[in-house]
Parts: structure tokens; sequence; C-alpha cells
DNA sequence: TGAATAAATGAAAAAGGCTTGCATATAGAT
DNA sequence: ATCTATATGCAAGCCTTTTTCATTTATTCA
């Protein structure tokens, strides 16, 4: 899952302009920084990584942003803690995890069910513009064992 | 989604002898209440229909211990509350939800995605014990209009 | 039935994630 | 360079959930 910075940056400056939304020094820090993590990050880790670059509310609210303009895309991995990955262009941000309920290894999963189950449901009950999360949840290897 | 009540509470009595859980007028009453409820519901809200019965803590330990012994089931909506279901036998508490985005709308599925994907996902990354928590997210009919 | 004892409860407080209000700072337009 | 709308920082607050600890209660066993 390797995102291209140059890309994002451009991409970035292409879909804000557009809305009357700024290029800023912490928009762009956490774009960065999402642009190399291979996993979901909370706002708290986000935060630590620009150490104090930027205020924690400043990474919440430009969170909440990114992801109203599909930049960003949150996931949940049951804690009570929402992460936050860059979308990239491959997979349009559509793709799931494996977590360890033990240690909390994260693995990135590209598979999915047919595309068809959700489109079957919409329709079952008349709703639109359906779509879902989906995270996986397990024992990893190493925590197999104790 | 209908739950036999009497099924539950003899249920619960033999699961909780064995391991040193009591059986107290609290976690006989939230069981009571979510055998009667169509969706999951948050520890707010069971506190609220049992009408002060019994302390919120009490409530968030007692569904933290049911939960842990695997008669009620914890679901995730993306707003930052857990929701809580019992299991019922039919489904071993394996269903998804279909919510409406705008009105929040809940709708049980019993639909899901082939077991195979999820074996296949488990061997790949050698994980164990793996299970998955799905749900759709959408417009209901009402709020398409809108 | 009546201690004994291990577990559950209530109440208050705190922790943690996230949001809001407001004054100040800054990006982008002219 | 100036102006204006937008973004930021800081403080405070909200909401969900957890922790602590003294008290109460369910269950065991004599």
């Amino acid at each position: 899952m390797a995102h291209s910075h140059q890309h994002d940056l451009i991409d970035l400056r292409a879909k804000l302009r557009g809305k009357d939304h700024r290029i800023t020094k912490p928009r762009e820090e956490i774009l960065d920084l999402l642009g190399k993590e291979a996993h979901p990050v909370t706002a708290k880790t986000i935060h630590e990584k620009l150490s104090g670059s930027c205020d924690l509310v400043t990474v919440y609210r430009s969170l909440k942003m990114l992801e109203s303009m599909d930049l960003v895309k949150r996931f949940d991995f049951g804690d009570n803690t929402a992460r936050f990955e860059l979308i990239c262009p491959d997979d349009n941000g559509h793709h799931h995890h494996l977590i360890c309920k033990e240690c909390r290894t994260v693995v990135e999963i590209d598979e999915c069910f047919d595309s068809n189950l959700e489109s079957r449901i919409a329709k079952k009950h008349g709703f639109a513009e359906v779509t879902h999360q989906l995270e996986f949840f397990g024992l990893c290897s190493s925590c197999q064992t104790t």
C-alpha cells in the first residue's frame, strides 16, 4: 500500500481549491505523514509523530475535513478510537484489515466479497449509496501459542 | 430476530454457574431488556430503559461480562458508541446491519459472504480464530429524497 | 438457617476521545 | 500590500467508558 506523496499533494491542491479550503502546513504535514503509514493511525498518534508541530485539535479538524473530501478514510478497530488512512487511488480507499485481538498487529487485506451481495442487500431494503465497513479479527501466529 | 426469554435465563444460569459469576438482578434485567430489543442498543439506552433500576456503571460492567461469556455481542455503528445485542442461538450472534447514514434507521441483515473468504484470509496470514465485523451503511428510502 | 466469603454494586472521580467557542493568525484573492 | 474568509491554538467542555473503594449481595457450606 505505498502512496505517492507527489500525487497526494497535487491531488490535494486540486481538490481543495474549488471548495474554499486552504492548503495549510498542518494539513500538508498530516497528509505527508499518512502517506508514509502502512496502516490506519489514530489522531493521537499523528499528533505525536508530528511532535507538537500543530495542535491535536487541528489534527482532528483536519482529519474530519480530509475525510469529508474523500482524501482520507476512517476505520474502526473496535477500541473506541478512530483510525485514519490515506485513500489510495488503486483501491479507492476500499480495503479491509485483519487485526490481532491480542497484540493488535494489523494486516492489510485487499480481498473482498462479491459486490453482488451489497447491491442485493441495498435493493432488498430500498437503500441507496450503500457501502460497508468490514474488518477481520483473530489471533496472529505469534499470539496463538500464548 | 425474536428471542426466547425463557431460553436466555436458563442459558444464563447454566453458563454463569461454572465461572463464579453470579446471577444478579441487574444482569437479569439487562438480558431481559436485550431480549426485547430488535436492534443493538447502547449502554446509555439500556440504563434509561431500566430507569434507574441500577447504575450506568453496572450496565457497562454487566455488558462487558456478558460479552466475554458470549451471551451478548458488541456492534459498532461508527458513532463512537458501542451497541449491544443478545446473541441469538439461531445465528450464533453472527449477523450484520444496514444503517441509514442520515436517520440512523437500522435493518437486520442475515445474509453474509461465503465463509471461504474468511478462512482463506486466515490461512494466508497465519491467523487463527478469525471472525469479522461487517456493517453496511447507506441511505434509506425516506432519506434519499432529501 | 445462618455465617463466611467471594463477587457485584453504587457513587464519585477520572480517563480518554472528540468537539466547541473565541480570539488570533494565516492562506489566498484582489 | 491589503483584505477577508478560513484555519489554528488554547481552554473548556461533552460524552462514553473505566477505575477505585467502601458497601451490599449471591452463593457456599457448615
